[in-house]
RNA sequence: GGGGGCGUAGCUCAGUUGGUCAGAGCGCCGGCCUGUCACGUCGGAGGUCGCGGGUUCGAGUCCCGUCGCUCCCGCCA
């Protein structure tokens, strides 16, 4: 062992040890100097232990202590001891004792200044992103980030442990696949020794677990890195992870169990957050939107949609009549105590029901010196309802005297999106979502295809893969529209968590499903041959599903950037400020594999801005 | 692809109608200080106001363009 090599870590000591001659290694985090005396305080991943060297007691190591630059790598040899009386620091675990240095080793001095104060929480909590990623490594060093990576390793351990009990294999996939063209677009990946052939990265394991359940593996699953090149979010990145499982000789239920299952262990085990309800509630799709307004519904609160059109068929109030008549729809929801919103904050909330697809916001404040025998209902729209309607009105959406009523006249599935929004958004206004609660439930029953108005075709809602409801398979080529699919989405306040699907296993089905999607018998045969070729050969039924690891980090911590729960996120373009990635490669490499760059119309292919963000 | 916000010292920000507006806090450098832990205190250095162009006697401020970051819509089977 070499000398400077540590007997404790520094989080580690108490009052048990005074009086021990110890080595700890570590950062510094900062140094106090009085003159005669001087503290630091030397962090290493486990805590933080307060050095202190005077004068008088060791004079050569007090100059070096004093002298050493922040963020540094020091070995501290010293003699445990109590702090005198009135100075412990009790926010420190370590605070009732102090190391009286005996030797200082520095082990690598910190250059300086540092890019930011990374031992200043309230500051670097306002730092510019892009300059924490570019210098990771320093921002990682702050507990906080630590104690993410932390939670995030106890999570997937957890995850391996429980499915592992379960009778489940750990199963790689490869990362050079065949790019398909539904879906996201790929990230692909140049095949040198044929020019014109790539690879795509996964999109999702989709199509290598389905081969599995084929190949008689039965339980699979994989901590799954997954690629797709599409505009980012807050809570997306062109990489991230999820756990993606699949199960044979299963019904949708025993998926949907053994998740909830695997979910509540998670949950109990890594967070002191209440579970919203045991076990998770379950809605269909259509019931999902039909009182929430979404299929990602934050169930921690009420405020449900209501439909009107039973008090509006023979209004005067020509707006609503018009739409119903004209097969759309009225649909309602309370603000609760909304009556006294300022003109601003209405004019807000139309412009956000506009922005959302609506053609207006109906709302209509009940006054509160009336009843609801004769509520007097205040707005613009008030004047063109009767008093019979104002009151079936206030008793329809059990409205209270103070309350606001907002209404939205479209077809179903506008009026319901925009009230859908206007839920949460009023849910943030008056904190109506308790932070310590997860709310996890189920939205089963997704239509299997939804029209695309922009390719005139139908497009499978969850992908062709589907296992449609036998029941309603009968209505396949005549009413696709109304085929349920045998699928899931696992949702927390208001997030989409996980979704996953029953697979089609029979190959006369699928060939069903692909004609209804326009997929011609060649386009099958070259992009899902494989595919249909695999399932003629004895496919068991199987399914799975695919919760997002990165989103489940960011429910645990209260984060709702993905890129604070990974080690090495990108940023807005995908780039990646520490590795300069992506770069240009050596004309030779792209030779080699008979690429060749056409520059750009507007600009050339690196005629970025030299005054800004050029690297040092 | 579209919309909003941001870009001034190492970091976070202020800078009014264009005219001592090149500023603050923290950090950094130097001095002093034996009980601090957001140490204190005295002094100092540090700026192509993202970049380019325009208007003007004069631009951090106004106009045009551009680059970057960020949030949202589209997109994400």
């Amino acid at each position: 062992m070499q000398d400077w090599q540590r007997t404790h870590t520094c989080g580690a000591l108490r009052a048990e040890h005074i009086g021990n001659d110890v080595v700890v290694n570590g950062w510094v985090r900062s140094v106090r100097d009085h003159g005669d005396l001087v503290f630091v305080d030397l962090r290493d991943r486990t805590g933080m232990v307060q050095i202190c060297a005077d004068a008088s007691s060791a004079s050569g190591l007090h100059d070096t202590l004093a002298g050493v630059k922040p963020e540094s790598v020091l070995s501290i040899r010293g003699i445990v001891r109590r702090r005198r009386p009135g100075m412990e620091n009790p926010r420190l675990e370590t605070g009732s004792v102090e190391i009286a240095v005996t030797r200082v080793d520095t082990l690598n001095q910190c250059r300086q200044p540092l890019p930011f104060q990374l031992n200043d929480e309230a500051q670097m909590s306002l730092v510019n992103e892009e300059l924490r990623l570019r210098y990771r490594y320093l921002d990682l060093r702050r507990p906080r980030l630590y104690e993410m990576l932390k939670l995030r390793h106890e999570v997937i351990t957890s995850i391996r442990s429980f499915l592992n009990r379960e009778g489940f294999l750990e199963i790689e996939t490869p990362l050079f696949t065949r790019s398909t063209p539904e879906g996201a677009r790929d990230y692909l990946v140049p095949y040198r020794l044929e020019p014109g052939l790539f690879y795509a990265l996964p999109q999702s394991p989709q199509q290598y677990k389905q081969l599995l359940m084929v190949g008689g593996v039965e339980r699979y699953y994989q901590i799954a890195r997954c690629f797709r090149d599409e505009a980012q979010r807050a809570d997306r990145q062109p990489e991230f992870t999820q756990l993606d499982l699949e199960m044979s000789f299963v019904t949708q239920d025993d998926i949907l169990n053994l998740t909830e299952a695997l979910t509540i262990e998670l949950i109990t085990t890594h967070s002191t957050k209440t579970l919203g309800s045991r076990p998770f509630t379950r809605l269909t799709y259509d019931e999902a939107i039909a009182r929430y307004g979404t299929d990602k519904p934050d169930l921690r609160y009420g405020l449900e949609l209501r439909d009107l059109n039973h008090l509006f068929q023979d209004t005067g109030f020509s707006v609503f009549r018009d739409t119903i008549e004209s097969g759309g729809f009225v649909r309602g929801l309370i603000y609760p105590g909304g009556a006294g919103l300022s003109r601003k904050n209405l004019d807000d909330l139309t412009r956000f029901a506009r922005q959302i697809g609506a053609k207006g916001l109906v709302h209509l404040a009940w006054a509160t010196d009336s009843d609801s025998e004769a509520p007097v209902l205040q707005g613009p729209a008030a004047r063109h309802l009767t008093a019979d309607e104002a009151r079936s009105l206030v008793r329809a959406m059990g409205a209270k005297p103070g309350d606001l009523i907002l209404a939205v006249a479209d077809s179903f599935r506008v009026a319901s999106a925009v009230l859908g929004r206007l839920r949460c958004e009023i849910a943030r206004h008056l904190s109506l979502a308790p932070r310590d609660v997860l709310h996890f439930c189920w939205v089963t029953d997704f239509p299997l295809v939804e029209w695309s108005e922009d390719e005139q075709r139908w497009d499978a809602s969850h992908h062709p893969f589907t296992m449609p409801h036998l029941e309603d398979l009968e209505y396949l080529e005549s009413d696709p529209g109304r085929v349920r699919a045998q699928c899931y989405d696992i949702v927390c306040n208001g997030i989409e968590w996980g979704s996953g699907s029953i697979r089609i296993a029979r190959a006369d089905i699928q060939s069903r499903v692909f004609a209804l999607l326009g997929i011609s018998q060649e386009i099958q045969q070259e992009r899902f041959g494989h595919m249909l070729e695999a399932f003629a050969y004895g496919a068991p039924p199987h399914g799975g599903i695919a919760p997002g690891i990165d989103r489940l980090i960011m429910l645990l911590t209260d984060n709702d950037n993905i890129r604070e729960v990974m080690a090495f996120p990108k940023i807005g373009g995908g780039g990646d400020p520490l590795m300069g990635a992506p770069a240009p490669v050596d004309a030779s490499q792209l030779a080699e594999l008979g690429l060749q760059i056409v520059p750009r119309a507007r600009d050339s292919v690196h005629g970025g801005d030299p005054g800004s963000n050029d690297r040092a």
